[in-house]
DNA sequence: AGCCTTTGACCAGCG
DNA sequence: TCGCTGGTCAAAGGC
């Protein structure tokens, strides 16, 4: 399972026709059936799915303004001061791929941002940071790695995440496909929160409401700690240390009634996210500002910012969804 | 009072 | 068939 363990962490393509894939569109399709995940070394099984059962479309996710681009943003700062930078214009509105909201159909949303070519070829081809020799790393390694690097990643990620997804490289599209989304995130302390399901994209939403799933982040760390600030109510009903990743997974659930979304994310000790999956779709609104979390909201969305920057390989929807969630707060 | 987190146990799938 | 593993349940406690 070391190679497994490895996939895992950093969710590198699948191998095809694994049993996971069938697991995972039933769990999807059934929502949650209970209990009996299955797929060990289940990195891939979120991103299992076929590109060609999605109904993803390629082009309209990124749109990056006229005269813009991803080099550009690259060098823009707001890239370097994403992670903490105040709400403004500059710092996470400045892409509204609102067109993707529309389009994308999936059940859950797989976004990678991935600090590192641990991924493998996709990763590079997304981003084309490239630190070498990694791939003799463990997965702990890598998620080291990937923190270390974070920094200059986070500079880059929102320019790289709308990079690969203006370029809508086939990789690209064979991780949107996944019907989750899982984010790879590599931060600095900074926070990775995660903003998925379309309909918070399509809903310009309540941002500052803050999920409860974020209650032992906050315990935990700083504010900055929190996972899930996109917006939707998150109840936490389990925990358990995956086998081949250095930090323990957490499970939530969306609270809203008759809602089966689901969310687990990887937080290393220090409070840093290493990983954020997203299974299924809200159907419903988010929920109105909690006033536990409404005062959080400001750094929360901050936060959110971080993680769609950082996020962005296979989820260029959610990312998208991200990037509109914040430029409407 | 209500909701959430924590945590151990259980369930089910896969090799 | 068995063991391993991931995912979920549910009781207890806290906020």
């Amino acid at each position: 399972m070391e190679t497994a363990a490895d996939t895992n962490d950093f969710r590198l393509p699948a191998p095809p026709a694994s049993a996971c894939d069938s697991a995972d569109q039933r769990r999807e399709n059934g929502a949650d059936s209970g209990g009996g995940g299955g797929c060990v070394g289940g990195g891939a099984r979120y991103k299992l799915m076929s590109p060609a059962k999605l109904p993803i479309s390629r082009s309209p996710y990124i749109t990056i303004p006229p005269g813009l681009s991803p080099t550009s943003f690259l060098e823009s700062p707001v890239m370097l001061s994403n992670m903490k930078a105040e709400p403004s214009p500059t710092t996470g509105s400045f892409i509204k791929p609102q067109t993707v909201h529309g389009s994308f159909l999936s059940n859950s949303y797989s976004a990678t941002a991935v600090s590192s070519d641990a991924f493998g070829e996709r990763a590079s081809s997304f981003f084309e940071f490239r630190p070498p020799s990694i791939s003799n790393m463990t997965s702990a390694d890598m998620k080291n790695k990937m923190r270390e690097q974070s920094v200059q990643l986070q500079g880059n990620s929102q320019s790289q995440f709308q990079s690969f997804s203006s370029l809508s490289s086939p990789k690209a599209e064979m991780a949107a496909s996944s019907n989750e989304l899982s984010l790879h995130i590599a931060t600095s302390g900074a926070t990775a929160t995660t903003e998925a399901d379309d309909d918070e994209q399509n809903q310009t939403g309540n941002p500052s409401c803050g999920p409860q799933a974020s209650h032992s982040d906050l315990k935990g760390g700083t504010a900055s700690s929190t996972t899930s600030e996109d917006g939707y109510n998150w109840r936490k009903y389990g925990q358990k240390l995956v086998k081949g990743s250095e930090f323990p997974r957490s499970y939530y659930k969306c609270t809203h009634p008759n809602c089966e979304v689901k969310k687990l994310f990887e937080r290393s000790h220090d409070g840093q996210i290493t990983e954020i999956i997203y299974k299924g779709t809200h159907d419903h609104p988010k929920p109105q500002p909690s006033r536990r979390y409404a005062a959080g909201a400001l750094l929360t969305v901050q936060e959110d910012r971080s993680d769609k920057i950082l996020s962005g390989r296979d989820g260029k929807e959610k990312l998208s969804g991200a990037y509109s969630q914040l430029s409407n707060t």
